[in-house]
DNA sequence: AGGCGAGTGTTACCGGCGGTAACACCACGA
DNA sequence: TCGTGGTGTTACCGCCGGTAACACTCGCCT
């Protein structure tokens, strides 16, 4: 039992290094560099995550697994469907803004294709979770094709537009969330009216 | 001169070869293999294009300006404002249809960073002129923030929706160019009237 | 007590990669 | 005939991901 934990204590701790050392050094920090950073030798990584691609895979999940907490408590919590939108679109917005090595090393993440996987499945829930309130939302019927679609395309224009606003912040925080707010609304009315 | 010419045959044919190594075996071809694939040794292409970076810039370059000449074709070509909007949003799908690995290889770079710049440029001039042209179509000032967002969320919403489209094809090309015509049509109508 | 196996750690190595220095060949003008 | 510049090659370096083989410790069974 205790064995157990020790492990798990091991390899958060060992996460934890290899975090400090991909904020520092990018996402070509090398597993030797990982595991002096935590004190220990390589085939310890080895034997804890399998290889790099398990390490880094392991990294992502874990800041994945908190941006989605982040993001279904600002969708679910109360509210008119507009201000979740906002609230959870803000949210998103605080994280790349407040922590923007783990975007970077999130959505870029150089030759270390294995965490992007687990961004994937990341991206995969948070857009399962929309189709479904969206259908919900619309009163769609189960079978309809367009609430993935919407989803997809809701995400991916919420990441470009963030993308761009950490590139050149040519507005506040709160103003480009409203401003994409807005723009979603737009078509959710249309949508809404047309159906 | 024709010591000129010579050059850049030599580098035309050399990016070939890349491609369809590139294209073979992924991302993470190396140079060795590249070099074995046009018939020479490593250092030239070293003497050709700097680093491994410098290749995969180039290779990158090629695909997106073939890319954006498709697609400003598509949208400065006649019609509706809506047609073109279809027309272009098509274009983009067919690509990426046609030649799924050059799009691979675009968006996910393994271990080729600098590929990746390419594609920023590509990305970045693309919403330059989707900007211009919102701008024009609404009549709105030339200092107004919003048209930049507005592209940019615009591009990232047709590459996404592509992406998960091209992973798993739920519904005809022309269908899904249909559908997000639509959605943006939404939005566009309602900033439109709400001008 | 005494060994004995499982787990934990290390060193030292392998193959392959990106990148480069040094050398060979070859055409050509003095 | 002898440089001389360009083109090509071989052979190497350093680094990285990954692993095999070997020490050490500690609890447990006889």
């Amino acid at each position: 039992m205790t064995v157990l934990q020790d492990r798990d204590a091991r390899r958060e701790a060992l996460l934890a290094a290899a975090d400090a050392v991909v904020q520092r050094d990018g996402a070509s920090a090398s597993m030797a560099a990982i595991a002096a950073e935590a004190g220990i030798t390589k085939p310890i990584l080895y034997r804890h995550f399998g290889d790099k691609g398990g390490l880094f895979a392991a990294l992502a999940e874990r800041h994945t697994d908190r941006l989605l907490d982040a993001l279904v408590a600002a969708l679910t919590a109360g509210g008119s469907p507009r201000e979740r939108v906002h609230r959870t679109i803000d949210a998103y917005l605080a994280m790349i803004e407040q922590e923007p090595e783990v975007y970077r090393f999130l959505v870029e993440s150089d030759e270390a294709v294995a965490a992007r996987e687990p961004v994937r499945g990341f991206v995969r829930r948070l857009e399962d979770l929309l189709a479904a309130g969206i259908a919900h939302e619309l009163r769609l019927p189960e079978d309809d094709v367009r609430p993935p679609v919407w989803a997809a395309a809701i995400v991916g224009m919420v990441q470009a537009a963030g993308e761009r606003w950490l590139a050149s912040q040519w507005c506040s925080r709160t103003a480009l969330s409203r401003q994409l707010t807005d723009l979603l609304w737009g078509a959710y009315a249309l949508q809404a009216e047309r159906r």
